[in-house]
DNA sequence: TGTTGTCTGGGCTATTTGGTCCTATAATCG
DNA sequence: CGATTATAGGACCAAATAGCCCAGACAACA
């Protein structure tokens, strides 16, 4: 794949591990300002204040708000995939896809559906309005709906699931379920919605397999 | 002091059909504007010039930016509310729910999956930050599932349905997919996730149907 | 038709916000 | 150690943006 977007002419610029450092804590905090309150209502010095450091620190280590912005998408991107690949790294059976559902639900049903999915609110905000942002986005999509459909075709060799189903197509249902029922639980304060839509897609699943009556639940 | 909202004590104010006409005006610009670059990119200032209006009309006919974004929030909800009711206020068969994707597919095809769905995205920019558009989008939701659900209902009792299906999850469920299958296109640029979300859905329902093999398609 | 209150034009203000710059301090390396 | 470069602090700037105001045109109603 076309690697577009990087600075291009390697510069060589010393760094030193407090640089790091400060770098990362800007990063956490605008990560952690920008979930709660959206992108384009986090202001610079929002990001300044909760990070504890100064205007110039925040130009020394990105060229402008977009670059901070695309670096919360990395980082945000990095942790969900880090997230998800623990969690579905094993997934073989269709109770496993339970016990996914289960921790999704539990987490924000902790924050009573409130905020949704940091990526999808990040799309939803950025897709048509910062093309690289987008691209990132869409490739943090497509790495996680492959952490699902990996563990569907386990499923499938291992037998569990029939022959006939397709893992990438039950995987995209999956995870727009989840991001709509993000969305519709969002909107409710409330899980509830979230707990229907991500139902009706393991349903959906379920009825796939080879051995229905042997699911969990 | 502390009133929440609206005006009760009924100001009496005089209203001319130029002043209706005005506010329509502002109020269709800052819809089509908020749609394709989101509402807090929006400024008062590309509605006023959308719109060829002034500032003080702006001003005279909404208190502030929040009121107008909760106009466009009132008036874009009953827009979708309309086009809704028109498409399934006779629903009552799966070809009748098939032809719906259809219509929802084709329209967003035309844009090529961009901007999502109108509602969706200002629930996702809105919802944590004002409460009151975010009851409002909720109670849109709402309405728009019960169209469903009020179709699924007849297509129940019509015999079509089977006696176990649950209209109304199945109805959250359909939406959820539709708004995740919204989010996922928008960020891929492609319809092509809408489809499978919608038609896992579909799926879903029609393993409700009386008689399976009788669907169309 | 005159009076009252609405509606409009557009200039103006205060504040916010992204972004710059200059100086001082801390690392790093020869 | 001394030179050099990264890092930090924070004042400063210019543009953008929400919001204000007043004078005058216009509509409604007596």
């Amino acid at each position: 794949m076309g690697d577009e977007h990087k600075a291009p002419p390697a510069k060589p610029r010393r760094i030193s591990q407090r640089g790091i450092a400060t770098r990362e804590r800007i990063v956490e905090a605008a990560n952690r300002l920008m979930f709660v309150r959206g992108v384009n209502a986090t202001t610079l010095d929002d990001v300044r204040e909760a990070s504890q450091t100064s205007k110039s620190q925040l130009y020394h280590h990105f060229d402008d708000k977009q670059e901070l912005v695309r670096a919360v998408v990395k980082y945000r991107g990095a942790l969900v995939l880090e997230r998800e690949h623990g969690r579905l790294e094993r997934l073989k059976s269709f109770s496993g896809l339970v016990r996914w559902r289960n921790a999704l639900v539990q987490a924000n049903s902790l924050q009573n559906g409130a905020y949704g999915c940091g990526l999808g609110s990040m799309a939803v905000e950025l897709s048509d309005q910062d093309e690289q942002a987008r691209s990132m986005l869409l490739e943090t999509f497509a790495a996680w709906e492959k952490l699902i459909s990996d563990g569907l075709h386990r499923m499938r060799q291992g037998g569990t699931l029939a022959e006939d189903a397709d893992p990438d197509k039950l995987a995209t249902g999956l995870m727009a379920a989840l991001q709509g029922g993000y969305l519709l639980a969002n909107a409710a304060h409330d899980v509830a919605p979230m707990e229907v839509a991500l139902d009706m897609a393991l349903e959906h699943i379920r009825s796939f397999l080879v051995e229905p009556g042997a699911a969990t639940r």
